[in-house]
DNA sequence: TTTGATGATTCGTA
DNA sequence: TACGAATCATCAAA
């Protein structure tokens, strides 16, 4: 009886002889192995043993069948391409070095904002630097797939001149090292998303890039709140003016009104230096100007008038009295502001957009022109 | 490191 | 839909 292992000890030398060919090693080693793969080409034996060899292969593949069957992409791969593709980082597939750049440049990753701020600059650099990454490293488990599966195929197509390699057998030889490859590429789509996922919370996440406002933003900002104490809801178009002013978005200076609303509220007394020096100094600009210029220092409301929501004795009318007691002396508005702000529009239902408060600069300015 | 200030977000409401 | 209230997360000064 004849044994013959798995390893197939007849095509070694064969294999061996070609890659010491191959590599530029033959010597007479290498025509001590071809002197052996003639002999066992010529050998009597031969045809036996490829008959068994023949029989083993048949018992092998039954066995393995069932086991190739390679199902479908994973769901797991699908997610992970699709959020690549969503982040903008797969979009340079088969596009080549060359376009990298500028498809970088171009890509506006999913749920980014759209301004031009420099951490968003920064943002983006930064994604096209994972972008490349990992379209480098792709192209690399590529092409090391294509040539050991042609590594491979060689090495079976050899084979079969000494055992029985089937067409089949090739092919699922080389399901498995692709197999094996995109798991490898699983692994480098899921450490991309997960640099990406970390990129976009640093950067994009808005909390964490809070900056304090600009002095010019916060003064502009506080001008208008302490003009308009009786009703400081600015409307959509001094928002605008003031999100201009300020160098901020028109929700910033929303956001920034919203809380100064609520937090001047809650403590007003801690607000009374800071309204007086506001106060005061608006005061003293109206007068500079000589009582009609202070709009350009503080966004107007649409409309003017003093039948707004709220009682005239607001802060408004502190201001006007301010304004007059300004050049007397220096300004006791603290306790008046307080006074006035309680019973305001503290409690009160917001006003609509489009009516004035009582306190609006331009109301402040007739009454004071007059 | 702690703490107050502050910009942003979320949720309920009118 | 804008607002108030609560809360979160970060900044900056002590």
């Amino acid at each position: 009886m004849i044994t013959v292992s798995s390893g197939d000890p007849c095509s070694i030398p064969d294999v061996l002889g070609e890659q010491l060919k191959r590599t530029g090693l033959s010597s007479s080693r290498s025509a001590y192995w071809n002197d052996r793969k003639h002999a066992l080409s010529c050998h009597r034996m031969k045809p036996a043993l490829f008959s068994v060899l023949c029989e083993i292969k048949e018992k092998t593949v039954l066995s393995i069948h069932g086991v190739q069957e390679e199902g479908p992409p994973s769901a797991q791969l699908m997610r992970l391409d699709n959020m690549l593709l969503a982040e903008g980082v797969s979009r340079l597939e088969r596009r080549g070095r060359g376009g990298s750049a500028a498809a970088a440049s171009a890509a506006t990753p999913g749920g980014c904002p759209n301004d031009n701020s420099l951490e968003h600059s920064d943002y983006r650099a930064k994604l096209s630097q994972i972008r490349q990454i990992y379209h480098s490293e792709l192209e690399k488990y590529e092409q090391a797939c294509r040539e050991f599966t042609t590594h491979v195929t060689n090495l079976l197509q050899e084979q079969s001149r000494m055992r029985p390699v089937s067409p089949k057998e090739i092919e699922r030889m080389v399901g498995v090292i692709h197999g094996k490859f995109n798991a490898i590429q699983m692994q480098l789509k899921q450490s991309t998303c997960e640099a990406v996922m970390t990129l976009r919370s640093r950067f994009l996440d808005a909390r964490r890039k809070r900056r304090n406002f600009s002095k010019q933003a916060t003064e502009v900002l506080n001008e208008y709140f302490y003009s308009h104490l009786s009703n400081p809801y600015p409307s959509e178009e001094a928002k605008e003016e003031l999100a201009r002013k300020g160098g901020i978005t028109v929700s910033q200076v929303s956001n920034w009104f919203g809380n100064k609303r609520i937090r001047y509220k809650k403590n007003m007394g801690k607000f009374q230096e800071e309204a007086t020096i506001y106060t005061t100094k608006m005061a003293v600009d109206t007068t500079k100007v000589g009582g009609l210029g202070s709009q350009a220092s503080c966004p107007s409301t649409p409309s003017s008038g003093s039948s707004g929501p709220f009682p005239l004795t607001s802060a408004g009318d502190a201001l006007i009295t301010l304004q007059t007691l300004t050049s007397l002396r220096p300004a006791p508005v603290g306790g008046g502001l307080q006074s006035q702000a309680r019973g305001g529009w503290q409690g009160a239902a917001p006003p609509a957009s489009t009516t004035s408060p009582a306190g609006d600069l331009s109301s402040v300015n007739s009454d004071a022109s007059n």
